[in-house]
DNA sequence: GCAACTTATTGTTGGACCACAATGGGAGTC
DNA sequence: GACTCCCATTGTGGTCCAACAATAAGTTGC
């Protein structure tokens, strides 16, 4: 029976490298992805499989598994084995569904976020975007009126906001700001739930765009800031009086 | 023998609510959270009495335990049960690591990016910090002197920049640099290992403070954008130009 | 070409053990 | 008698195992 031993060895590990046995069989799976260069589709080894290769016990495999699922970066498929997914946004957006009972902060924290960034990215935008860049914001913009539902109003909106990211053209923001973006475009719901004027939106949108045309770095960074904070305050939490 | 019943059972709840055993306990045990009222510090009850409570079977309720400790919620404590936690800002970042590839970015992107933030939110500071806040700062960077290292010189240096941080009062930024800090790290040991002149970094940061001293929002700007603009000289030709 | 069967995989369950911490009781001491 | 220290008991999470159900891909038979 060497069940006893196996147990001793993983408190053993567990003492030594300050992990549990599911972290260290998820930490392994994670490198597994890594080094076999997998993509999103590809099959993961099968739960037994995974079992013999890091060690552990189907259990804990499963464990380890379930915190990567978490993660959307799997989804288990019966029969074939867990596949690489592209399942981030549903991950966030259970991630904040979570915890909006706890920390009522949330969207106000990743609002005042993308006020730093967003007003931050003025300069370098002003300095360096192109006319026809600017001009691909004036069409990107110009959807939201065609929009039908809320949902792909929302979805235009950050379009706008996400093409603005990419004019910065760093790549550690994109990569957030996809990240952010399905909490991104729950904040733009709601707002739009609250007070359904596309054509507001637009007008603000576009006089952002002004802004950047003139080339007017300090017009860019009060109409973007004032932007922001008017739609923090259909958020349902409170005003953002509170420090 | 009642297990074939309670796996039908289980199948046809699946069915019709669409989620799974584990699913459906996870939920239960949110529930369960929000019905009693329960605090950060609270203990939820043995995984045994779960298993009770919610008709699965303990496996699955460790599987579903998992889940909510992904987000952050729960930390487990032998002995006690699993107690409420604030975990949202290590779960955030273990989203961050799980999904993003820091290595993938530049060091140039990453410099770009504290640029972004800490000049942005030089307004926010000037108009909240404390007197008391701001002398802080100047206690922290007091210690850079005192370096033995490079490694401490660099640790001192990120000190300084995450209290900076800390003043914007944003979790999610908080939380963005906590995760990059292994990085940000990175770079400040190789800026001093090729610059080693402490008493610069002191200074350039001392006339930081003073312009947050004076309130004087602009004079932040352009000293901080400075500051780091300079560190990114020192940095390692990279392949950054792909867009 | 299509349907039924086979099979491999995940989903779930129950049971078992270990390590660890708290609890309580009993022996020893003042 | 009251107090202190030690140790057995107990209960909890962590891990493992074996089994069966559900499911869908693959295979075979027609």
């Amino acid at each position: 029976m060497e069940n006893a031993q196996a147990v001793r060895d993983n408190a053993a590990r567990r003492r030594a490298g300050g992990r549990s046995a599911v972290d260290a069989a998820a930490g392994r799976i994670l490198d597994l992805i890594r080094a076999r260069q997998l993509n999103v589709g590809d099959v993961l080894p099968t739960e037994r499989e995974l079992s013999e290769i890091t060690g552990a016990s189907r259990n804990t495999v499963r464990e380890a598994l379930r915190t990567i699922r978490t993660y959307g970066l799997i989804e288990p498929k019966p029969r074939v084995g867990a596949v690489l997914a592209d399942g981030q946004s549903i991950a966030i957006q259970n991630f904040f569904a979570a915890h909006m009972d706890v920390s009522r902060s949330s969207f106000a924290d990743i609002q005042g976020f993308r006020r730093i960034i967003e007003v931050g990215i003025g300069d370098h935008i002003v300095l360096n975007a192109t006319s026809e860049q600017i001009e691909a914001l004036d069409a990107i913009n110009a959807r939201i009126l065609e929009s039908c539902s809320i949902e792909e109003a929302a979805e235009n909106d950050f379009n706008f906001h996400m093409a603005l990211i990419g004019l910065a053209d760093n790549r550690m923001l994109t990569d957030i700001y996809s990240f952010l973006s399905p909490v991104i475009l729950r904040i733009m719901t709601i707002g739009k739930e609250m007070r359904p004027v596309l054509a507001d939106t637009r007008a603000a949108h576009g006089e952002i765009i002004a802004a950047l045309r003139a080339r007017d770095r300090l017009a860019y960074a009060y109409l973007m800031s004032r932007h922001l904070d008017f739609a923090l305050r259909f958020l349902p939490e409170e005003p953002a009086s509170a420090t």
